[in-house]
DNA sequence: GATATTGTTGGCGTAAGGCCACTAAATTGC
DNA sequence: GCAATTTAGTGGCCTTACGCCAACAATATC
């Protein structure tokens, strides 16, 4: 019985085609923030090609099946793809799909948020005539392509929320960097000031960041700052209580 | 230059097909639970067609580009059909997508969890020959088909994870409860016990459930217990620590 | 009634963040 | 050289929320 089984499911397989059951359109975009001069930004693509063509969009394309082993292989090749640049921290926010996000017909999107240290961009395929870091106020007021607003406005939501108990703006900073540094990050991605003492207790008794030597202060001013470095494999760290509750 | 790329777009619209470009196969599968006996119960269906006939799997299936209008609509329609329940609650996961997962070829699909009390299920559609709840531990313990024990764990993970920080577990019994109902089923989601001080403190304070009169305990011994049921709207309830966390 | 069983509350210890003032180490200006 | 300024880092106390466990309350059974 099994054996039949097995026989009849290869016979299915032989006779089937995908193409028979036209299905919705698949891509990956990415939304992948950074930090310049303190301030957050995200890296928008320009479209060269129908449709929204001269709108800013988020990066990202159509899944290829013959080149692609995964989504997020699909999605790390689409970044570095239209924009030049590799995201050490990627991950998947949510997914979207119905029948009026993209005018070519019904479409699915698989939405991943990256995080990177500032690094200059470069537009190599045709179908991208520009690729450039925004701040994330201006970038979410801009009109952008299909329902990329929404999708930037659910992945900055994702990098907020998920600041709140984790450690992942050490990704948008260059290493080393100083405690005040980490703090600012921090800061920029909640969108509100926090307690310096309460958040040096928290990161340090983490134990999660290598000391690395002292630093003179960014404006030459004041007290050297100790740099530190992320603790190779802190991708999970999670905190217990969440910063910035207090009444 | 503006209207002639309106115009260009219609145009290129127009001789856009997207079977052109066939692209991977898209499904959506949901892993929902209940609570029966104090036990955690998922939902199986066992299917009736290739490929993977004969074994049992995550009710899901094909979007319909012409009935489904989202992605969450084709979960709960799916879900419907192939089991005739009806879910309160549902959540996307995560979306995987490779070459491998199913023999017919690249496919991706979208996971959703769902949760409700206890319902009998009707296996609706000829492509499921049977459709039943089985605990959660030999439903795990089975072959299940295409990666769905992969899923079905992804899934099991975000709801125990969430049930640390909400109060997810309200969704798995029928209003109204007990706190020592409602605790029991925590204690069931995360595989661990809860101090009943600590559970009942934080529920109560949250202030997201009514209270209704009293209930004589289950098995006739001991005092009475108060009855309680979910106030409308608590969906995003969140605390601030999480539960089972001290030593 | 005495005992068992289940529900509910009191009370104290502890972990971790909020808050704010204080000390430490550098630069700038006189 | 020495105060003033600036930035880095710490001390110390308060509060919140949870762990823990014992007590009390209300029912059933014997």
């Amino acid at each position: 019985m099994a054996s039949t089984d097995n026989i009849d499911e290869q016979e299915f397989l032989a006779d089937y085609n995908p193409q028979d059951y036209p299905g919705p359109l698949v891509t990956v975009d990415i939304a992948i923030f950074t930090l310049i001069d303190g301030q957050l930004h995200v890296l928008l693509v320009q479209r060269g090609n129908h449709p929204a063509r001269g709108q800013w969009a988020l990066p990202g394309g159509f899944i290829d099946a013959d080149r692609d082993q995964s989504l997020s292989a699909a999605a790390m090749r689409k970044l570095h793809e239209k924009t030049g640049v590799q995201a050490p921290y990627l991950e998947q926010v949510c997914t979207v799909g119905d029948a009026s996000r993209d005018p070519r017909g019904w479409s699915v999107t698989a939405l991943y948020m990256a995080l990177m240290a500032h690094a200059p961009t470069a537009a190599f395929v045709e179908s991208v005539t520009d690729a450039r870091w925004w701040p994330l106020t201006s970038a979410l007021a801009k009109d952008l392509a299909f329902d990329h607003n929404h999708l930037l406005e659910a992945a900055r939501q994702r990098l907020s929320n998920k600041t709140a108990y984790t450690v992942l703006p050490v990704h948008i900073l260059d290493a080393p960097f100083t405690l005040t540094q980490l703090q600012q990050a921090f800061e920029e991605v909640l969108g509100a000031p926090l307690e310096k003492k309460s958040f040096r207790r928290r990161i340090l008794s983490a134990d999660i960041l290598d000391e690395m030597g002292e630093a003179p202060p960014p404006g030459g001013r004041g007290r050297p700052a100790a740099l530190f470095r992320p603790k190779p494999g802190l991708e999970d760290h999670a905190f217990v209580r969440v910063v910035g509750e207090g009444k």
